[in-house]
DNA sequence: TTGTAGGCGTTATCAG
DNA sequence: CTGATAACGCCTACAA
């Protein structure tokens, strides 16, 4: 009991393939009637078309393929929701190819695998556009970043510059040092990013402008250990430099860290110790931290948007869509 | 410029397509030299199949989709770590279909979408070929279960029994009030797990052979926050009921989560509390934690290895390859 | 050992 | 509006 194919749906309805096809891909010119009776049969034989034999015959697949980092946050998992729940209106399959490292990308990349025979291509986070083009890979496909911005092609992202700027005016204001602790900046020159930069230079800008500076500024890795052991040590210092204090943490992984370094040494948040966190994770809110919201869902939504637009024809120039960051301010600062 | 075909490879190379698509398939009867120059001509095009026409011409696409709950761990990336290397290996690329929720799911399994057109599939931690049967789904493509045992697929799993046995034995030696902390099982029955069902059952029986019993079970979701309070609780009861205490944490998460509020209290880790993890995350060692490792990357890399050898033919029985935890001693117990 | 031709499931073109 | 029919890129007999 094979699939059916188009032929046994064209035989069903008493049609030929090409009406057949016709209906499936929303052509115009199909009478009502007989529209009808072809997706009866379709629906009848539980037909769904083929997205490779699609695909081979010039259509599209109907697929597009996310390129993922694999981190293990909250974030990724809102942003894939955005994205897939737009792809999904659409009725577009998204595959999701983990970014694990350069090795495998240069093996993507090399073999013109799957990943690249979609009908788009979303890049998360890194902008891999640049390689592309150096590799002469003719990718022709229709490309969008999400979460970070270029100017050659649709973009999807937020304004860290903002969000710095957000956290820095507010915490200009606050009594007491200024610290802030950034995430360290990717190892490879093919992965990286602009996110931390731009909430640091927003942060800084607005520090300096309200007529303040930074006591120190301390750099952690993205892991959970590194985090505690950097706010250790920034503690230590703001303790022997005199509470309180004020501390922007451009993740609220590492505000997390700090909170718990807050507690375990007895001191009192948001009075010893003020933090803002950047990312408004699931727990952000239960933990009473101050913290810059990003719409993640909607990045992830527009990027879709603007992948589907030039999938359906669009010809314009990149276009880019920035979301902004909203302070919400809780118990910690 | 477009990409060469197996035309224009087998024009460049003097030979017919039928010898090209022979060596691209390592068939046997290709003279040594024919195949040489062949193997030029598809370097200097730089040719690479098309997995679509492949695939739809009856052959492999070479593209296995792997089916990952969504969950913000190490262990998943790892797990990928494996799976991949295998796979590379013999050429495949995979493709993650993230499984975010039920109703994605259950579009996914209504439309044949390309996670189930490729050659073969992997399903990490939840089992669902179930259902598959029951929709009458004839996903007739091989299939692995990694992470998950069942006797009617080929698996790849930890005794996870095993597991907690080995946490049971050694807590049972210990002084002190013996405590548990599960993780709380999922709420859809499509989404279900025996993982720490297992690890449950090893320890109570290892700790009901030694003679003991533990005082008190507690249950928490899988998040950082819940973890916490959990712990806090669990605390509450040691600290009235008298220390020490060993608590044996159904993940390192929950362990750590442990760590911290021990520490916030002000009590000696190993001395007033003992804590014993499971799953040796990066961070376990650092932190001292005392924990069974889960041998992940083999894991996958076996599931792979399965796998492939049905997509070359293998017809046998269903396989079960068991890899055995090995419990890590460090500081925490 | 190798080339040729038919077929895989769709879409697109072109007559009717 | 609709039905043939030629691609699409590849694999697999079948013949040579």
């Amino acid at each position: 009991m094979r699939k059916p194919t188009i032929q046994d749906v064209a035989r069903q309805a008493g049609v030929g393939v090409g009406t057949v096809s016709r209906v499936l891909n929303n052509h115009v010119a199909v009478k009502g009637a007989t529209r009808e009776s072809v997706l009866k049969a379709i629906s009848d034989l539980e037909y769904t078309p083929n997205p490779h034999a699609r695909r081979i015959a010039g259509g599209k697949s109907y697929t597009i393929s996310v390129l993922l980092p694999v981190l293990t946050t909250e974030f990724y998992v809102r942003l894939l929701n955005g994205l897939e729940s737009a792809f999904q209106e659409a009725r577009y399959d998204v595959a999701i190819f983990p970014l694990l490292d350069r090795s495998r990308l240069e093996r993507y990349l090399g073999s013109h695998t799957l990943a690249y025979q979609a009908d788009g291509l979303v890049m998360a986070t890194y902008n891999l556009t640049q390689m592309f083009h150096e590799r002469r890979l003719r990718t022709q496909q229709p490309t969008v970043l999400v979460d970070a911005h270029a100017d050659n092609v649709d973009s999807s992202f937020m304004d860290n510059v903002a969000g710095g700027r957000l956290a820095g005016e507010y915490a200009a204001k606050l009594p007491g040092q200024l610290y802030a602790v950034w995430v360290e900046t990717e190892l490879d020159q093919l992965f990286t990013t602009r996110v931390f930069e731009d909430r640091r230079s927003g942060f800084m800008s607005e520090v300096q402008a309200a007529g303040r500076s930074v006591r120190a500024e301390f750099t952690s890795s993205f892991d959970s250990l590194a985090a505690r052991n950097t706010a250790a040590t920034l503690l230590d210092d703001a303790q022997a430099a005199g509470l309180p204090c004020t501390v922007f943490a451009s993740a609220d992984m590492l505000a997390g860290a700090l909170l718990d370094e807050v507690r375990l040494r007895g001191l009192r948040i948001a009075q010893d110790v003020r933090v803002i966190g950047f990312d408004d994770q699931p727990w952000a809110a239960e933990r009473g931290l101050t913290t810059l919201h990003q719409p993640v869902e909607s990045m992830g939504y527009e990027a879709a948007q603007l992948l589907l637009s030039r999938l359906n024809g669009y010809k314009g120039p990149p276009r880019a869509r920035r979301f902004e960051p909203r302070l919400i301010v809780r118990g910690s600062a």
